[in-house]
DNA sequence: TTGAAGATGATT
DNA sequence: ATCATCTTCAAG
């Protein structure tokens, strides 16, 4: 029986969690009741207000505030007026960083991920950790697994540009 | 009050 | 390469 992660394996350093989630399996129940469970294969860090790429990076905001929390909160916002983009929050409260959801089994594409797993603003600020409808649990550990630069986040620029915080599963 | 930008995806 | 589509935030 696969066991639930909670605030020990959420409460840290995105840039720690982001290898390890990598393999976890993201359990999802839908309204109907449907039991949806799939590996994380591609993530990407969102890391303090000093990372310009980060929604936090200019202070707290009535949508960011939530990543200022404790870790295992889920971020949701909306992108281009019509994708919703599935954030968990880590590290220690007071840090603001997430980590941006990208793929699932293979569901790639964060836009994508959402549709399927039928997730939009109504899980903002829903708590991994507790929830009955959305939940993260062991998985295999992945060790085959490739780094690069995040996507979407030219404006930036550098070192965020071209820091390898994006983390994915190599077929 | 307004406008511009944006962590995307589907299509041409 | 373009478009669909709309929230958020900062400027005026």
């Amino acid at each position: 029986m696969k066991h639930r992660l909670d605030h020990t394996f959420f409460d840290r350093d995105a840039l720690e969690i982001a290898p390890e989630i990598l393999g976890k399996t993201l359990v999802r129940i839908l309204p109907d009741g449907t039991r949806i469970c799939l590996p994380v294969t591609e993530v990407e860090v969102y890391r303090g207000m000093e990372d310009i790429a980060c929604h936090a990076s200019k202070g707290m905001s009535e949508r960011n505030r939530v990543m200022f929390g404790r870790g295992g909160i889920i971020y949701m916002y909306l992108v281009y007026g019509m994708h919703w983009m599935f954030n968990i929050v880590t590290g220690e409260p007071g840090h603001p960083e997430a980590l941006l959801i990208r793929g699932v089994g293979d569901i790639i594409g964060p836009g994508r991920v959402t549709k399927q797993l039928e997730m939009g603003r109504d899980f903002y600020g829903e708590d991994m950790v507790l929830s009955d409808r959305i939940w993260l649990a062991d998985g295999q550990l992945i060790i085959n697994f490739r780094t690069g630069p995040r996507v979407g986040i030219k404006y930036a620029g550098e070192p965020w540009v071209s820091l390898p915080w994006r983390y994915w599963v190599e077929k």
